[in-house]
DNA sequence: TCTGGGGTCCTAGGACCC
DNA sequence: TCTGGGGTCCTAGGACCC
């Protein structure tokens, strides 16, 4: 039988957040979305003050004023660190480990002699050596050590971990699960699963005809249910899957009518997805721009625009990238409307390595040149910060509409300047 | 005034081919 | 009068995840 299990970092950016400030300990502590837009992240004082997840935050100000809750910016540079630091403690643990998001990990415990105890120790190493409390799930399928764990996490008595596939009453585990809380099952199914004869717990949903939900709810929906029956139909991914795309967008910190803004905000999209093209040793061959008004301001005209530019060859050249962009934008964009967002998505990506040769090739000392313009590009943005060096087409770094974040914490793992300072 | 960003996968439908 | 069928590829849109 396989055993799965899932280590989940408990209200992850709140807790990292609170990893530097000791003084928050036992206060409630909320994380807000890029743009301080929406509430991400709760400490569990938080939750007990009701405090939604993606509640927007101008509704929940006075609540933060009154009940003296802590509000950050989201940081990512500091969250990614910690979370290198955690999937590092558990690779050197467990013999084979996916890890799946930013804060979460399965692992692949079959045919050990003790999973729980290994599960344990393994919270124990996490906590004393990044700080960062975790829950553990372990269960014969993925589906279920996902439900293990959101019970480790609700139910003090487990210590943190609970082994599903060890309970005596699983049905009951089962009929105690919300549906709308099994993995894979998200709001709109929810909701048609209660439309057709009220199939409100994980239970009831095992118990519907398998060609039902076959039908209704694809391949990805009969898989969720045989997950939920026990039977594995998702095996562990140990080597990460080629990525299919890269995407750079952001909402703007005020609403934008000025094709000129959006050309500015559209090609520093750009210039970011191509560096995360070129870290990630690949090449992109189309690139999609698109261009939103704000879809909550149903006073306003609304306009969604996109197009996708092809370019000359796969390329992580920043210049052809920008201008695929921006020529995009010439079609996405319509005039008349307030944009609130914009976009740029990379497409059609190949290994830069293993990179085919072309008849459109540049002659390889034009290649090498814009290789080594590249090179001194991504160097002195890391050493300097990003922007440093920029196309002339990109924003200047002072524009009123670039995102808030007006609350952000130092970046005290990853930025020399921003180190805590003790004593 | 103020509601995130970055991904993946599946399906349906059309174009095209033999 | 009869008017194929199966395969592939692409795209758009929807749903899901954290």
């Amino acid at each position: 039988m396989p055993r799965y299990g899932l280590v989940d970092c408990n209200n992850f950016y709140a807790s990292c957040e609170r990893l530097f400030r000791p003084e928050l300990k036992g206060r409630p502590v909320v994380v807000l979305s890029n743009n301080d837009g929406c509430v991400i992240s709760r400490s569990s004082e938080a939750k007990a003050l009701d405090i939604p997840m993606g509640a927007p935050a101008y509704q929940w100000e006075h609540v933060f004023r009154k009940q003296g809750v802590a509000v950050f910016s989201s940081n990512y540079a500091l969250y990614g660190d910690l979370s290198n630091r955690v999937m590092s403690v558990l690779a050197d643990m467990a013999p084979r480990v996916e890890q799946y998001s930013i804060d979460e990990a399965f692992l692949d415990l079959s045919g050990l002699p003790d999973a729980m105890a290994l599960c344990r120790e393994m919270r124990e190493r996490v906590v004393r050596h990044t700080g960062i409390p975790v829950s553990i799930g372990l269960a014969r399928t993925k589906t279920l050590a996902k439900l293990a764990a959101h019970r480790a996490k609700r139910d003090v008595a487990c210590g943190g971990v609970f082994d599903w596939d060890a309970a005596p009453d699983q049905q009951a585990l089962l009929r105690g699960a919300a549906v709308g809380d099994v993995w894979g099952v998200g709001r709109r199914c929810a909701a048609r699963l209660a439309a057709r004869g009220g199939v409100r717990t994980a239970l009831d949903f095992t118990r519907l005809p398998g060609e039902w939900v076959r039908k209704e709810l694809t391949i990805v929906g009969l898989q969720t249910q045989m997950e939920l029956k026990g039977i594995s139909c998702l095996p562990l991914v140990d080597a990460p899957a080629a990525r299919r795309s890269v995407l750079c967008s952001r909402s703007f910190g005020e609403l934008i009518e000025e094709k000129e803004h959006l050309r500015e905000a559209v090609s520093d999209f750009a210039t970011r997805a191509a560096e995360k093209l070129r870290v990630g040793g690949l090449l992109a061959s189309a690139v999609q721009t698109f261009v939103l008004t704000p879809r909550h301001r149903t006073e306003l005209p609304q306009h969604q625009g996109q197009a996708v530019g092809t370019l000359p060859g796969p390329t992580d050249f920043t210049p052809d990238i920008v201008h695929a962009a921006l020529c995009g934008l010439d079609e996405a964009f319509a005039p008349g409307f307030a944009y609130q967002k914009a976009g740029v998505i990379l497409l059609g990506l190949s290994s830069a390595s293993g990179r085919q040769a072309s008849l459109l090739d540049l002659p390889p000392e034009e290649r090498e040149r814009r290789r080594a313009l590249m090179r001194v590009l991504d160097g002195v943005n890391r050493r300097h910060g990003r922007g440093t060096l920029r196309l002339a087409s990109a924003a200047a770094p002072d524009r009123p509409w670039h995102m808030r974040q007006r609350r952000r914490s130092p970046r005290y793992t990853t930025c020399w300047d921003e180190l805590p300072r003790i004593g």
